[in-house]
DNA sequence: TGATTTATGTACTATTTCGAATAATAATAT
DNA sequence: ATATTATTATTCGAAATAGTACATAAATCA
């Protein structure tokens, strides 16, 4: 048997959750109602807490999708290339692609870093999924240097790590605040490099 | 004449601000009522509002105090010592005293790039406040330097502080996600040591 | 003293917001 | 067909929220 048993449902998954997101990513959680969520997926409220829960557990789905889509998409670039400079650069390439959006709307930055962070002190578990996140992309930094320069010490691989997270938390922070492109690929540029340049001096 | 004409305040003007900004600080602009300033204030609504204007203005006034502080205790920090990494050194120990708070409540981070950055697309006059006190941070880091540093290039100069401006911003976020003191001046050091390996090898 | 000015406190209004209750709908299972 | 299960749509109500109106209080100015 194909169909779970009851009424099938009426819309897409993963279109709603998209929408879902979407709307968050903009206005942030506090400042999002459940009438807006329901305006934009074209769900009643009841449909939505049927289907997701309630407004908390709609958001931390949102931040689930955003670190999936960032994952398969600049994570994925990460791997790409055979040395820091075009690893790091198709990387960064990615996410100035996420953070700055189609262009005809305002940059919006990061769900995460951008406005899941205002939260943090209020919900505990949007906190804790922010740490999530974070130590998941420091992990990915750091396997990728590792790969890139075997021989380098714990104590550099963790100085390159640094540098890559701090930029990818800076460009979160400037996209939403209005930087544009080119500004955000030189801190890309200035980073790499210097990332470069801790990996050789030692 | 000393004082103005009407009834005066019953309240001190300095310590209601103040506390108008720690609320906003924990919750965010959205998530804080006019209850809440209230209630933490102890003024009434009606007197908050003819003291300060509506929610916005109290908030943006809330960003003007916070980068006072800022300016008042890291900004003068950052011209102690001689040397790139005394004066940073300095900085970053004022920063992570404001970011982690007094060590009984829990870190909040950064007013600004923690929790304006949230609102910076809903709202035009917090994402120009925002720019106009990221662009005062990126100013007083590159006087700084060239002052430290006379006979570097203009690029060297700009890549020092992409690198410096970078870290406070991550500095804001890893502190609001709950990263402990030790692991923030971990990233302090890492960026100062970056910094001086930029300034040095040009 | 009386007029003016500003601050304060109570009360009110309109709107938003969240959640629950209810009934109708559309599928499967027997 | 009938029962069962899950989704959907309408409606209601209670609480929160932002802002305002108005009367009162406390100061200065003349």
């Amino acid at each position: 048997m194909k169909r779970p048993r009851g009424r099938p449902r009426s819309f897409d998954e993963e279109v709603v959750k998209d929408a879902i997101m979407q709307v968050f990513w903009e206005r942030g959680f506090a400042a999002t109602s459940l009438d807006d969520l329901s305006r934009v997926t074209g769900l009643t409220r009841p449909s939505l807490y049927g289907a997701f829960g309630d407004k908390l557990s709609m958001y931390l789905l949102a931040m689930d999708v955003l670190t999936g889509t960032m994952r398969e998409s600049a994570g994925q670039a990460l791997w790409k290339g055979r040395t820091i400079k075009t690893a790091l650069t198709k990387f960064f390439a990615k996410v100035l692609d996420i953070y700055l959006g189609d262009g005809e709307t305002p940059p919006k930055g990061c769900l995460v870093f951008s406005t899941a962070i205002a939260e943090a002190v209020r919900h505990p578990e949007i906190k804790s999924a922010l740490g999530r996140h974070n130590k998941s992309v420091e992990k990915a930094f750091r396997d990728r240097f590792a790969d890139l320069c075997p021989g380098v010490s714990r104590a550099t691989l963790s100085v390159m790590t640094s540098l890559a997270v701090s930029a990818l938390h800076s460009l979160a922070i400037r996209a939403r605040i209005g930087a544009s492109r080119p500004e955000l690929m030189a801190l890309a540029r200035q980073t790499i490099a210097a990332v470069e340049a801790v990996a050789e001096a030692k």
